[in-house]
DNA sequence: CCAAACCTTACAGTATGATAGAAGGTTTTT
DNA sequence: AAAAACCTTCTATCATACTGTAAGGTTTGG
């Protein structure tokens, strides 16, 4: 199966896959007599396993631990938990960080009138206001 | 004022600040005799100001925006307004989609039994579930 | 008076993750 | 057989926002 297919086969596109390929995070292909790349339907779960692991927010180093715990039969769930926590933990924060931006600017929004005059809190309290 | 002094009363690192002056983010300071960036109280404002705003998340872009409103004695309170607003949505989008990514991930750790065992149901729909 | 601690410009590199384009070879379709 | 649609490698660019480094000039403190 040629890269077209594989990328249409799992969803990361073409050029994604040389990529990924380049940064050590799927292994070579076979390649065919005339040099194209070669994959097979292992190499497509692997492939979609990326894809979904990327999709989920894991970061590509993320990734590549989680190629690993697949592939060893000796894993123990807990390893691959752990991980999976500290990436859920990270978006928590994530969440947190925004939640609390987002709150202020509401806040700023709420008392800001909204109309022609040009007075308005939003710019006076990023202008002043010591925040944080 | 020099730089330096600038940079820790704004609270914007010198690096950084040439760089705003770089992109036109902030205007071009006065000189000393001997070339070095002059600084003034309003000056020192305006790095503030931009210091704030992106600390509230506003893209370099927007804060553009915000100083040239902040500036237009003739702005509408309702363009500072509208330009939070989207700011706010874009950010409730963002905080949308890591809560389904997070809750996913919840779902699927809570299913692992995160012990000596290989078995993982995280790293099974990975490998398998057809998600989205 | 001289060394430390500033400052200057210019260029390159970091982080993160791709994506685009060029030049040229291969396969498939008509 | 020719054209369309692939594929190859290599290099560069994007987005976003800085940060580091080198080489050299200026100011400040003891």
């Amino acid at each position: 199966m040629n890269i077209g297919k594989a990328a249409s086969q799992s969803g990361v596109p073409a050029k994604t896959i040389r990529y990924y390929e380049s940064i050590g995070l799927v292994a070579e292909p076979n390649r065919t007599p005339s040099g194209y790349r070669d994959y097979d339907e292992a190499d497509i779960e692997t492939l979609k396993f990326v894809h979904r692991a990327r999709s989920l927010g894991f970061p590509i180093r993320d990734v590549a631990s989680l190629l690993d715990l697949w592939r060893d039969r000796d894993r123990s769930s807990a390893q691959v938990k752990a991980l999976t926590q500290r990436h859920i933990d990270e978006i928590g924060q994530r969440i947190d960080e925004l939640q609390s931006i987002r709150k202020t600017l509401m806040d700023l929004s709420r008392r800001c009138h909204g109309d022609n005059r040009p007075d308005c809190p939003i710019l006076e309290d990023l202008a002043a206001e010591t925040r944080r």
